[in-house]
DNA sequence: TAGCATTTTGCTCCCGCGAGCAAAATTAAT
DNA sequence: ATTAATTTTGCTCGCGGGAGCAAAATGCTA
């Protein structure tokens, strides 16, 4: 006794039934759902019309199985505290799928969670990996690339020095050395450095640049600060204790944040708790030019990384078979608002 | 000659080759990375020994194949300028991935796509599919059902008319009406609504809820106002409009949003476009509790989603076999802060 | 219309693993 | 020690489709 009022899974029907249907063989049928393949636009028609009676669609697990590849891409991600990262998801999974690839999403929990990541990913036998997390270090990636088990290791949005990855990020030395031009000329002059976790070795770029530069081309030693993560909540934290019941003497007269997650938080916490003008009594930039950056709370003064542009190059490495690895800087583009 | 200096792609090596290492037969190797599987310690440790020399990891797309059990969700979602999509990404992700289950992330572009995203996820043969998107209305829902090659369909943080769907979300009715309440014992009388995209049927049922509820209650009718997405963005630019050139007798004392993503736009243009204090001329409400309502510079009165409850109740949904369909709602809880 | 080149179709043999059963090995019971 | 009960192991067959080749069908030329 069949359920008439509930539709029925379908998940059975393979294409035998459809050759049955159309009156041709297997293979006809599956050529039919191949781009690629030749086939006469007359049994290519009869397909069509039976495999849209039965609602057939592929299986695209034996199809990986039998050719070898899968057209899915793993994303490793964490910091979800960051709105950059919904930034990011957002345009990798637009332009991933426009090409026709699908995504295996893992949230990496910590760091020791990243080789479990990892397996996790291969066991779906990916083509690629993407990592947009944090927590990949080079000693994590080392003992992942031992194990691989997927033809690119792509990490997107940070350099990394390891040599048997691809990676694709903005220029971040050249953006700092711009910035600290741009906060010198306009005439800030003790400027304080906000960075991101310690252990992010990558990031330490944009700290190490912009605080090396700054003492060798305007001669004193920025102060700098920590947080153990790119959320705007522990940002503020680290601020107001910093900052609070400092006067015009020792206040710096700019902070200059490592991202914009961490200049949102600072600013807040700026503004309602230390009770500061911003830019007046203390200016911020920040680096990544999040949506809110632009509104008419922030106006943050950032640096653009042009990410559709990144997106797209990776489609293009991903495509290509050309599997040397390499890294690719891009330009971005320093977006001057009003907190700066 | 193969190239020394850069990991091999270790993709080819099957459990044949891991049962000729350990001396024991395909099948027991296969066992061995079976939880429920009935094998002796002694060959399991001789597996184990030679998988890990060999590198090897059984390939989940054959298991899937063979048993009819992918342990792959799909997760579709839009609307990714809405900083609420962040979090429930984050304990989606999170919860599933403890549980055992990958997930396949895939971007519903728009309403038309919808339906591609649906049969993107259908060729993965994907056991659920997971909706946190907002372009589903009924009819998209109808045509998917149609063609489902999927067990369930769990409508994530909505709720839905839908007979043949599962739908987890937290009580609308009883959580704008609790709004209506505070908003008036606090003293407000004069409440603008301010609603998501008119498309969007679930979701009217706050902005229906709450004017009803007014109305019979306490005599006036609201003022009620829609935007065409829930980005902070697009809700400035609308309550820019709406409320520019108003004075105190023509100005809502309260707004009272569908969500926080379009009661931080708002907050953000009644500050610093149009020159008003928040809540002393005009308060706002919000709804979801996204991270940035409880920081210092909104201080947003909203309410919070059991987002943690609502996700384990989801992989216990995933879990059983019963595949009845039904609806779940959960109580959340008003946060008082300081903008209402 | 014959003769040949070119498409189109069907087929064999895999891809890597699981269900379920029969044979072998181990353990328990008498 | 012998037999029965139980666990462990190996095996056949199938999951749904792809690569690559041979057979069949079609198009083209003279």
């Amino acid at each position: 006794m069949p359920d008439e009022k509930k539709p029925a899974f379908a998940g059975n029907i393979t294409a035998d039934d459809v050759a049955a249907e159309a009156g041709v063989s297997r293979w006809t049928v599956n050529r039919a759902f191949r781009k690629d393949a030749s086939i006469s636009s007359k049994s290519l028609e009869k397909v069509r019309i039976a495999a849209e009676r039965l609602g057939y669609v592929p299986d695209l697990r034996a199809a990986s199985l039998a050719s070898d590849r899968s057209n899915l891409v793993a994303l490793l991600i964490d910091d979800f505290a960051n709105p950059h990262k919904l930034v990011m998801m957002e345009r990798l999974t637009r332009i991933l799928r426009r090409e026709g690839w699908d995504i295996l999403l893992v949230n990496t929990l910590d760091r020791a969670d990243a080789g479990h990541a990892l397996l996790n990913a291969s066991q779906r036998r990916v083509d690629a990996v993407i990592l947009i997390g944090i927590q990949f270090d080079d000693e994590v990636l080392d003992t992942a690339l031992h194990a691989r088990r997927f033809r690119k290791l792509i990490i997107f949005a940070r350099t990394s020095r390891n040599p048997n990855t691809i990676s694709i990020a903005v220029d971040d030395v050249h953006a700092m050395k711009e910035i600290a031009n741009y906060v010198h000329e306009r005439g800030f002059r003790r400027p304080m450095f906000l960075a991101g976790p310690r252990t992010s070795s990558a990031h330490l770029l944009r700290k190490e640049t912009f605080v090396d530069y700054w003492r060798q081309h305007f001669g004193s030693e920025p102060e700098t600060v920590s947080v153990s993560a790119y959320d705007p909540t522990l940002a503020a934290d680290i601020v107001e204790n910093t900052l609070a019941g400092r006067n015009k003497a020792t206040l710096p007269d700019i902070l200059v944040c490592e991202n914009d997650a961490l200049a949102i938080g600072a600013t807040d916490v700026i503004r309602h708790k230390l009770g500061l003008r911003i830019p007046q009594d203390i200016a911020i930039t920040g680096f990544d030019d999040v949506p809110q950056a632009e509104g008419a709370n922030y106006r943050l003064t950032t640096y653009r990384q042009p990410l559709t542009d990144m997106a797209e190059y990776l489609v293009k490495v991903l495509g290509s078979e050309e599997d040397r690895d390499f890294d690719r800087l891009f330009q971005g583009t320093l977006m001057i608002r009003d907190s700066a």
